[in-house]
DNA sequence: TGATGCTTTACGGGAACCCGTAAAAATCAG
DNA sequence: CTGATTTTTACGGGTTCCCGTAAAGCATCA
């Protein structure tokens, strides 16, 4: 099994648990930090000390408070991580379930795990860590799911362009010039009106406001 | 210090830890439970055993899973428990961090603490404990701050049936009819016009759509 | 090449919405 | 009760949006 892990999590009691959770698998090599920042630094001296860290285990999402951070949520800690330890095995802890996001982790960031904190979460992390340990990636079965059933309407890029430069306060007579702008395709009032309407009679909606809504908590905008 | 406490969450990893943080209060007789239903019958049964609990530590957002449960949230379940238990103790360990849902919780609900998952949620829980076990409520002061903060704009009880009529679809001409067969007050067309205008002047917004998005995020709607 | 089907665009009439003004109603002070 | 102030309502013209129809563009295939 893994012998030296970080993880960085902000919440405490998150945090605790990981811990406890990595004891459980006799990994006592284990540091932890609150802050991506330090999470970063830990990294770095690590490979300085010719000693690196072989998985980290991270939060997506860290809270502002007073303390002014370089590197303020898990992306970009990722990212940054990527440049100086690219083979660092990466497993993303976190409760965000909207499959868009999940999928850009592992097809964008390349990233080895996933585990959203649910139900079996302490045990989704022991899984995840015996896979990737394995050389496997580590996606949890109820996240397919939900992206199947996501699949009500499949959004295309103007669909979410459009629905973006309404929620930014477009005018929706003014869509066309953003459109060419952008040099993307079907761009005339009609196909607007057309698009919005079609994702509207899909998803059993009237208005745009209700539009807006879903799609902003669907994190498509 | 309590001696016999109920903990209802169900994440597994949050459960973990506030087990642990229990044990650093050298509290030994914790049960904790992973659905409201459990916890409900827990309480019964500790009441019919005459040995009831003195402190109910509960999540405020159950997730549905493939087991049917008659009680599904956190906020039933404190309903529930004040039918059989009025005197129990309540601490909501959540990561809800509205001030409008917060507030109600503490004067609708009645409950004694309320702490946010976030940095040091760990060591509030610690406070909010002994708090209570001194007949004194516990509030953190960044739930209070973000009250302040909020005041942005006062949202009256027209605002706030306006924007849902929006968004559950209705169209403008429309709402004056709503609000009559409510008896909300101020109810022409010019004033819900009005009301729109000074909303959307005053949050920076020049679309419905965004109002609509920033009314549901804030959990106004 | 030209016929065919599909997508995109253009356009026009009507509905909904925005906005300013003015009348009506409610509130309040003296 | 009266007059002044504020709030609510009524109305009208201009803009935007909705929706249906028709034309234009574009690829496919005989």
């Amino acid at each position: 099994m893994f012998k030296k892990i970080l993880i960085a999590e902000d919440h405490q009691s998150s945090n605790i648990s990981v811990q406890k959770t990595l004891q459980d698998l006799t990994i006592d090599n284990a540091d932890y930090v609150y802050y991506c920042d330090h999470a970063f630094s830990w990294l770095k001296n690590a490979i300085r000390d010719q000693d690196p860290y072989e998985v980290l285990i991270t939060d997506l999402s860290f809270e502002e408070d007073n303390t002014i951070q370089q590197i303020t949520n898990g992306i970009d800690l990722i990212k940054a991580t990527r440049a100086i330890q690219p083979d660092l095995k990466v497993i993303v802890f976190s409760v965000e379930s909207r499959p868009s996001i999940i999928d850009d982790l592992f097809k964008v960031h390349g990233i080895d795990g996933y585990v959203r904190k649910a139900r079996h979460d302490a045990d989704h992390l022991k899984e995840a860590l015996r896979a990737v340990y394995n050389h496997k990636s580590y996606q949890p079965s109820d996240v397919k799911q939900s992206i199947r059933d996501k699949n009500s309407y499949e959004f295309t890029t103007v669909d979410i362009a459009i629905v973006s430069l309404l929620y930014q306060g477009e005018l929706q007579k003014n869509i066309p010039q953003c459109l060419k702008r952008r040099n993307i395709k079907p761009s005339s009032l009609s196909s607007v009106e057309k698009r919005l309407n079609l994702m509207k009679e899909t998803l059993g909606f009237t208005k745009n406001e209700q539009l807006a809504v879903y799609c902003k908590e669907k994190g498509l905008i």
